[in-house]
DNA sequence: AAATTGTTGAGAAACTCGGTAGACTTTACA
DNA sequence: TGTAAAGTCTACCGAGTTTCTCAACAATTT
């Protein structure tokens, strides 16, 4: 029942772009030493966020990596599921062929609301929330704006 | 956001000793072809499960597991923490030294939400009410009293 | 039989590395 | 002065490497 460095890192990523929202591109390097993630690590997490639609990428000197949306859109578990995968926390919620037992699984509908409710939460978070948080969060040093 | 199989076949076992509650104990090669898990695999949680108070065993001719507590006492989060550990999706929410990034990440309080979301679910699903759903399940042979 | 302990194979997670490609800037030469 | 080459900056991509855990098996003991 564990989430991944991946969905970990990529949400910090997308916090760290919607800190700069609208102020052009932040570059990897930047992005990883704010947020303390390796940052060739990085560069992969950021490709999958660009393929699914959530950053802009510009190549070149003040280059880097720009939200798409607006901050208050994207939602934590859009973010989680475009990095990890499902939030279904055993296989045969997705795909009931799945199931390890012939015949039917009692436990599927159990681990169903589990990840409903999940999804739920992530659902009421979106990235804004987030940066707003860590914006107050850094009254020592640290500061985004000014 | 995976269980692992652990969790799964634990409580697969559980179930099946919640049928033949009261009826003495069951061997481990029963348990294993009637839930369909791997039986030296299964050996190994049987004994997590006894260490965590579940079952008790017996040794020798006619030996086998049964359940110590009544099947509605036992609920499926006590199973999945005795097996898996914490229910914790990100592990500072168990303990907040664990962050990996100084300063307080921001996302503790959202997984802190799941994971008490997910122990809610579990703790109101007993053992006893996956047993009782399986035998509905189980019209096509696998009876199991009579 | 079950209990205990140890081993192993497979696979994934978490990084690492080296090179490529595009974008901008500076310099050089016509 | 305008164009072109070189150089630098940064993202992009693919292929390792390492480490760890899961899952399963086996041998030995009680």
């Amino acid at each position: 029942m564990k989430v991944s460095t991946k969905g970990d890192y990529g949400v910090r990523a997308l916090v760290e772009l919607a800190h700069r929202y609208g102020q052009g591109p932040t570059q990897s390097a930047e992005i990883a030493s704010r947020q303390e993630i390796p940052e060739p690590y990085l560069d992969q997490l950021l490709t999958t966020l660009r393929r699914a639609g959530f950053i802009r990428s510009v190549r070149g000197p003040q280059g880097g990596h720009a939200l798409i949306q607006e901050p208050h859109e994207v939602k934590m578990n859009e973010v989680i599921v475009a990095l990890e995968g499902s939030l279904a926390p055993i296989a045969c919620v997705d795909d009931p062929d799945a199931c390890t037992k012939e015949g039917g699984c009692v436990q599927r509908e159990v681990w169903e609301r589990v990840r409903d409710a999940t999804e739920e939460i992530l659902k009421s978070v979106s990235i804004a929330d987030l940066a707003e948080k860590e914006r107050q969060y850094s009254h020592n040093g640290g500061r985004y704006y000014i």
